[in-house]
DNA sequence: GCCGCCCCCAAGAAGCGCTTATGCTCGATC
DNA sequence: GATCGAGCATAAGCGCTTCTTGGGGGCGGC
């Protein structure tokens, strides 16, 4: 077996002429020049270099094997930078999943600040929830998944064997008709709302919803339900019921005609990065999820 | 630095799947391929697989090294191939250089002989004799040197740092023309040929034979000088003279009008092969001159 | 004739790589 | 739900390789 090692030696040697002066370009002594192109020379079986008098010539093996070296010893370098780019964060990929429209804030924020540190990442975004994404994420089908739990859920999710990274602690507001009897209340108690009807929003959600307001004591009545948060806005703004949303849904669109009311006891959902250990070593994956956590800062803060 | 090693192993392991088939398709343990490709994706600082339940995934920088692999390990694969096909006599070229005419006999034989073993290799053959012969070679620009050189010559030549291989001793004859007092003689003595007009070859024999008539107690009277060594016994054949000629020179030619008469005492000139100590472990070489040998041995007993 | 350069050789020390042995996790099976 | 098999990680031990240092010899230039 040839090593990558003793053709870039060989070359150098071919090039200056002797063992010392390769040595020197090579950084290392003159002696382990010597040996490097012995052991070559025995693993390929054939002399490779003819020591007249003071020059060092190839023989004709050796002028195959500098012939080929440029080409192997090139190839060896490409493939170095590439990975380099990758490991540098000027070149790589990233598959995000996030849950639908749940991260109208976060994902923006932070692919727009990775674009902006490292313009040679790309990231593909894709929608899905758990467990669809963490399902997506051990199957390889995506490097980083965005999804959220609620705090005291009924139902943990098995998340032990992934790397879980906090990014905002998002409370539950109350959405009001801006003419319901609630709408200028400072907060509100979700036992208050027992006999609205309901409008819901996704799966999941309803879930929590159900659960919230069942240890509150009753059952809520869900008219409409939609993973739409706009359309649950607008179906509350229209006066067709009440709605609790994450603090960050709302964020996102303009309550007309209704109201938002802080949530009493507080109620809130964990927003998290889910990835796979061995990815969260991956640079690129890395980046995307500390800019992913500047962004939940930056949230958090205003 | 990327070593060879490590990406045969890792693209092993990206086919297989596993850690232990690449083990055993590359016959290790899986331990050594676990530390390899730790060790890889050290030198490259990055990870290049994803362990992801039971199966193992390459990341994007283990897929651009694996599209890499297969360029670099397909070099060193035909470099190692080109390399062996002339360690192993299947590829090849031997440049050598013959004494004008000297040779008639012995390379072609010897020629002969190496293509029929070794049809791959290739011969360039060139005539010059010493000191020309041995300045190509120390300069490079032949393998192999097929000289001469006479028995208790008055000048040594200064082979030290070569490899002479004697091939053949080759005795001078006495050439007269066959009307010649001496043309029916058993042997004859240099010094009763000292009253005849002389028929010289090349520079180099003329010196020789110079040397061994003063030796007998006169200076030859050259009429002629050729280094033909047909020229000579045509020369001879006419009656111009008398010569004295390596046998070696003679057999190849007929000699028409000219006898051949045993020189007492024996003078001898001794065929042999020169080349440079490294050249001589140059299989191509090895074989040039074992064939040599070979047919010199042949001339010998014939 | 001396000096400098370059190569080879030998010995010692350090580093590296492989193997064996062991523990752990995961998935399939009963 | 427990067991079993497969596979990876880790650690210890060993041998090999490879480097450096130091010394010797040869060749060419001043």
């Amino acid at each position: 077996m040839i090593e990558a090692r003793h053709l870039r030696v060989l070359r150098a040697v071919a090039t200056t002429g002797s063992f010392s002066a390769a040595g020197r370009e090579l950084g290392c002594t003159q002696p382990a020049v010597s040996q490097q192109m012995k052991a070559l020379e025995a693993s390929v079986g054939t002399p490779l270099l003819v020591r007249a008098g003071r020059e060092m010539r190839l023989t004709q093996a050796g002028e195959a094997l500098v012939r080929h070296a440029s080409g192997i010893l090139a190839g060896l370098t490409a493939a170095e930078e590439e990975v380099a780019a990758i490991a540098g964060l000027r070149a790589g990929r990233v598959r995000l999943v996030s849950f639908p429209s749940g991260s109208s804030t976060l994902v923006p924020t932070a692919l727009a600040a990775l674009r902006a540190a490292h313009p040679g990442t790309r990231v593909s975004l894709e929608e899905a929830e758990p467990p669809r994404s963490v399902e997506l994420l051990r199957e390889g089908d995506c490097d980083l998944a965005l999804a959220f739990r609620y705090e005291g859920a009924a139902v943990a999710e098995d998340w032990d064997d992934l790397v879980v990274r906090p990014l905002l602690a998002d409370r539950l507001v109350a959405l009001v008709p801006e003419r319901h009897r609630l709408a200028r209340a400072e907060s509100v108690a979700i036992g208050e709302l027992a006999q609205e009807p309901w409008i819901a929003g996704c799966p999941r959600c309803r879930g929590q919803l159900v659960q919230v307001c069942e240890g509150a004591g009753f059952t809520p009545r869900i008219d409409f339900a939609t993973d739409d948060y706009p359309a649950v806005v607008g179906l509350v703004g229209a006066g067709l019921g009440v709605a609790v949303l994450p603090q960050l849904a709302v964020e996102s669109v303009r309550p007309r005609g209704a109201r938002v009311v802080r949530l009493e006891p507080e109620v809130r959902r964990q927003i998290v990065a889910l990835t796979l250990p061995d990815l969260a070593q991956v640079p690129t994956v890395a980046a995307t999820l500390e800019q992913l956590a500047r962004a939940a800062r930056g949230v958090g803060r205003s």
